[in-house]
DNA sequence: GCCAACGTTGGC
DNA sequence: GCCAACGTTGGC
């Protein structure tokens, strides 16, 4: 089983909104580094965190499931969308998203100071100066120590 | 293929 | 709101 961590601005999508939703398809990423995390490596079952991030406490806040794996993103066809891309052709989809669903949230959010304080988190991509990746691979031993810190 | 300009992300 | 860092774009 692999591990994960997702980004979302929670004034968008927040772990409130997921627990409401108990699912939801992870549109709009747009980043060719990201969408290959979810093309290549994602699979049903994985499970992720939920980041809270651009707000003021930045946080992990809950645990998700993958449930659907990487399929065409709809709004990179939709003109209405953020997230149309002209350039992208319906024959040869460019974006890909996964479906997640609630699984829990933390006992209490874990915010970045306390990851970034944490020797075993040293390698962790967000914690990375000027890291921009919105969904990144977690170790089997970050996943456990970030855990352990709720 | 280089690289300057531009837009976006995200912590503070 | 600021600004550092980074990815993308487009002229050449």
């Amino acid at each position: 089983m692999g591990f994960w961590l997702m980004k979302s601005e929670p004034d968008v999508f927040s772990v409130d909104d997921l627990q409401r939703q108990r699912t939801t398809s992870w549109e709009g990423v747009r980043n060719y580094q990201a969408r290959n995390f979810m093309r290549d490596g994602m699979k049903r079952g994985d499970r992720a965190f939920l980041y809270h991030s651009s707000c003021a406490e930045p946080a992990v806040a809950g645990i998700m499931e993958i449930c659907r794996e990487a399929y065409p993103d709809p709004t990179q066809f939709d003109r209405r969308s953020k997230y149309y891309d002209a350039g992208s052709q319906p024959d040869q989809p460019r974006w890909l998203m996964v479906d997640v669903k609630f699984v829990r949230r933390l006992r209490r959010p874990v915010t970045l100071a306390e990851l970034r304080a944490d020797k075993r988190l040293a390698s962790l991509p967000l914690l990375r100066r000027g890291n921009r990746l919105s969904l990144m691979p977690v170790s089997p031993a970050e996943w456990e120590a970030i855990l352990a810190l709720e």
